[in-house]
DNA sequence: ACACTGCCCTGCGAGC
DNA sequence: TGCTCGCAGGGCAGTG
């Protein structure tokens, strides 16, 4: 599923296509899509604005438009916005499960699909985005004025086990199920520890682990394990980098040979390896 | 502040 | 081969 190296991928695939293109019409497939937004609403709002900046902030695309406007797209678990150029091979586009489409006065399109319908794409003032986005979401985990002391301090000033604290969007954004297995077992620090005894030392590990894990996916283009495809089609390389997400039943850790362990965590599969990654 | 449940959704793979 | 069924999970609302 797209988390953070996947939307910057999508990004930064985008930018130089649609950056300064302007929207001649929007066409909604599934209402849903664009809630909580009318689709009547959204479609006639669309004509006319032009794209300023195409950026990522947490799991989101944010299209910065004319009249101080910002279109907002969550991928969720299988959203793929795509690029169709005027001159592109019709086959470039998905045959399935189109829930939102753009028209750009160029010819060009985007294409937003989703086969399980939990993406979702908005419109905000730019001032309501700044202060949704500020109160949604936590520091940027790559931003360099996060760095470890920070990321420690952050951490041991919370109860709650680490791994569903990665996983809170306000604590800090971006990372999902995926990098956030990785990212604690390049750490060797056990996914219900309580943030509040990690030691500093494990803390800023944590946060090196995190920086690494993220920066080699973008490297990557994502992680592609069924559905990620960027905004023109292509499938991430990441994947063969996993050390333990998704990894088959009774797979032994890379590390150390033990076998790996399978457990729920807040409602998610969370693989982790039980001899290096102990409860302290 | 935190834990927990249920909901939204469909494709896919396991099992029979 | 063809069917049923459980699982995958990000974000959010609701409850305790």
């Amino acid at each position: 599923m797209p988390e953070l190296p996947e939307v910057e991928t999508v990004c930064r695939a985008l930018a130089p296509f649609v950056t300064d293109q302007t929207f001649a019409a929007a066409r909604v497939h599934w209402a849903r899509t664009v809630e909580p937004h009318d689709p009547a609403g959204f479609v006639a709002t669309i004509p006319g604005k032009r794209v300023l900046s195409v950026s990522r902030r947490a799991k989101l695309i944010v299209f910065e438009l004319s009249d101080d406007l910002v279109l907002t797209t969550h991928l969720r678990m299988t959203g793929n916005l795509r690029f169709i150029g005027v001159d592109s091979e019709p086959e470039i586009a998905p045959q399935q499960h189109l829930r939102l489409e753009f028209d750009f006065e160029s010819g060009d399109a985007l294409h937003f699909y989703d086969a399980r319908k939990f993406g979702r794409v908005r419109l905000y003032s730019s001032a309501e985005w700044a202060g949704y986005q500020s109160t949604a979401f936590g520091p940027e985990p790559l931003d360099p004025a996060l760095d470890g002391r920070t990321f420690a301090a952050m951490l041991q000033s919370r109860k709650r086990q680490v791994k569903p604290l990665l996983l809170d969007q306000t604590f800090i954004a971006g990372i999902g199920n995926i990098y956030a297995d990785e990212s604690l077992f390049k750490a060797r620090i056990h996914p219900l520890q309580p943030a509040s005894t990690i030691s500093t030392r494990k803390a800023r590990e944590l946060h090196q682990a995190i920086v690494e894990t993220l920066e080699a996916a973008i490297a990557n283009h994502g992680t592609t394990l069924r559905n990620y495809r960027s905004a023109l089609g292509e499938a991430g390389e990441n994947q063969r980098e996993l050390l333990v997400y998704g990894a088959a039943k009774d797979a032994p850790c890379p590390r150390c040979g033990t076998k790996l362990r399978k457990i729920v965590v807040g409602q998610r599969g969370t693989t982790f390896c039980p001899r290096c990654q102990p409860m302290r």
